[in-house]
RNA sequence: GGGGAUAUCGUCUAGAGGUUAGGACGAGGGAUUUUCAGUCCUUAAGCCGGGGUUCGAUUCCCCGUAUCCCUACCA
């Protein structure tokens, strides 16, 4: 049989990278066995606090950033449409009508008053926590209904139990950890059917599960210990439940489930910061699985398709490391085509003020065309002087920032390059000489920029860093930067020499 | 309190009875060079503890310890 397996992702908001790091890895198994990919919405929670229906439109972006598309979902549909949980409810009742007729699962009167009384006492006398199974007995339950029906003068709320079986072992076949058995009469009884009438996961879940045909349920970690009632209700059902998979959890510094308090984990925040799709898609697939021996962590994705398999997972929780992943995205930066780059990098100007937004789409050819020659011819030679230092693209701005600035010495300076730089003894004659001389150039390049350069040093008689740093701060403002000539030459012949001009004024 | 999982450099990991315990990020040093970055070279850094099994355990088993996850009318 072919596989098929299934992301299934909450709308709560931007996705965890947990969940993009999941999704990747059924996509990645999907593709590797050719098989089918389905993601599908589990939007069964609808208490506010946790339902942000426009998360839905986080998670689409961020498969379709990662290129992780599905073979069927809501966007697309297909053929066991539809993918929304919201849309099926008639299934989940369905089931759990059934699942009461066979005595599988019981309706269940309590309030949550009493639940948490419940719970409360049992906290208190240490003893383990769980539903005390009151409505389980028909006759507690019945008397419970009739109680409240007299209370509340209409027919209580009711929630759907499962009935777990009290004897006996559930047993897991987890694909990553082995068999895992759990003893039965330590589950819960869990609810199934809420009181607003829509499924709780596990009766959702495995309702869809089983009519997607899905044959690897891979999800982290932190869902292997409630397994075994996700099992329970698939065998309650009468069906087979798919195999499992759980990856490890990706945890923060402190080896705590990695959270907002580790700071950034949505994945839009990966966007917004300039991360590279290939980065964030071979980073996060370390996160818990390896190639093996073949020592190599930089992957593409068809490199990765053709390697993933199921034994390459890990099984320790793995700690999320920014440093790494920067790493890793200032290398894919660099092996990108620069034009790739220089596109990805002009919202960020933009955004930041260092260059206007574009001329409408009804302004003038002109106007069009000095957008053009001032704003992107500029940033076109300038962006790929500062692709080798990027980690992230959001680093531009300050990485670029000095080509567009207006610096008037010594307003925009860096005060340290002030107190090093321009304080030497030759440093008029060196801004003289380099005005008057670059002034004369015909041809404004790198090579003509740095013979001049190296002349002037040569007549003053001072040593090539002595000449160097003085004309880098004076130009730039600061003392860190891509190679001078280039940058003299990115920055243009007049640009250039009105700044040198500034300083000399004031020096 | 109960249950489950996990345990190799600081971090991600390779290893599947005998290895100088390998690679990567990060850190240190060096080279290149006009700075930074990059690139190249290089150094330090690890098998949780205790019992077994075995001629031999990082590796297999048990116990302990530690950590994490679950313990909701959330997923």
């Amino acid at each position: 049989m072919s596989v098929r397996v299934r992301y299934a992702p909450s709308p709560t908001g931007s996705p965890h990278v947990g969940n993009v790091r999941t999704a990747i890895y059924n996509w990645l198994f999907a593709r590797h066995e050719g098989g089918t990919f389905i993601v599908r919405l589990e939007d069964t929670d609808r208490s506010p606090e946790r339902y942000v229906p426009e998360g839905i439109f986080d998670i689409e972006a961020s498969l379709r950033f990662l290129g992780t598309l599905p073979d069927a979902w809501w966007v697309t549909g297909g053929p066991d449409a539809p993918y929304v949980q919201s849309q099926r409810l008639e299934t989940y009742s369905d089931a759990a009508r059934k699942l009461i007729d066979s005595g599988k699962a019981y309706r269940c009167y309590c309030t949550r008053e009493r639940l948490e009384a419940m719970r409360a006492s049992q906290q208190a006398e240490g003893k383990p926590t769980g539903y005390d199974r009151h409505c389980r007995d028909p006759k507690l339950r019945e008397a419970l209904r009739l109680q409240r029906l007299e209370a509340e003068g209409q027919e209580p709320s009711s929630v759907v139990r499962l009935a777990m079986p009290l004897e006996g072992v559930t047993i897991l076949h987890d694909v990553v950890r082995g068999d895992i058995s759990y003893e039965n009469r330590l589950q819960d009884d869990q609810v199934i059917l809420k009181s607003d009438g829509f499924p709780t996961y596990f009766l959702a879940a495995a309702v869809d599960d089983h009519a997607f045909g899905i044959t690897h349920i891979i999800r982290g970690d932190d869902w292997l210990s409630s397994a075994p009632k996700l099992v329970q209700v698939f065998h309650a059902l009468g069906w087979e439940p798919p195999k499992f998979v759980h990856p490890p959890l990706i945890v923060g510094p402190d080896g705590k489930k990695l959270s907002k308090r580790h700071g950034a984990t949505q994945f839009a925040w990966f966007l917004e910061q300039g991360y590279l799709p290939e980065a964030l898609f071979n980073f996060l697939v370390l996160l818990g699985w390896s190639a093996g021996s073949e020592n190599r962590e930089l992957f593409s994705v068809p490199e990765l398709i053709e390697r993933f398999t199921l034994e390459g997972m890990t099984q320790s929780p793995a700690v999320f490391d920014y440093e790494k992943l920067k790493w890793m995205n200032g290398h894919y930066i660099r092996r990108s085509e620069p034009g790739r780059i220089i596109g990805m990098c002009l919202p960020y100007l933009r955004r930041a003020g260092l260059i206007p937004d574009p001329p409408g789409p009804d302004a003038k050819d002109p106007e069009k065309e000095a957008y053009r020659i001032n704003v992107l011819d500029y940033a076109r030679r300038v962006i790929p002087l500062e692709i080798e230092r990027m980690k992230v693209l959001s680093e531009v701005t300050d990485l670029v920032g000095f080509f567009f600035k207006e610096l008037s010495y010594p307003e925009g300076y860096d005060e340290k390059a002030i107190a090093k730089w321009m304080g030497v003894p030759h440093l008029k004659q060196l801004l003289t000489a380099e005005i008057e001389q670059f002034g004369a150039l015909t041809e404004w390049t790198a090579e003509s920029i740095e013979a001049t350069v190296r002349s002037i040093g040569a007549d003053l008689g001072v040593k090539f860093g002595e000449v160097i740093h003085p004309t880098r701060v004076a130009a730039t403002g600061q003392t860190v930067g891509p190679g001078l000539f280039e940058t003299l030459w990115a920055l243009g012949k007049e640009r250039t020499i009105n700044r040198l001009r500034a300083v000399l004024e004031k020096v």
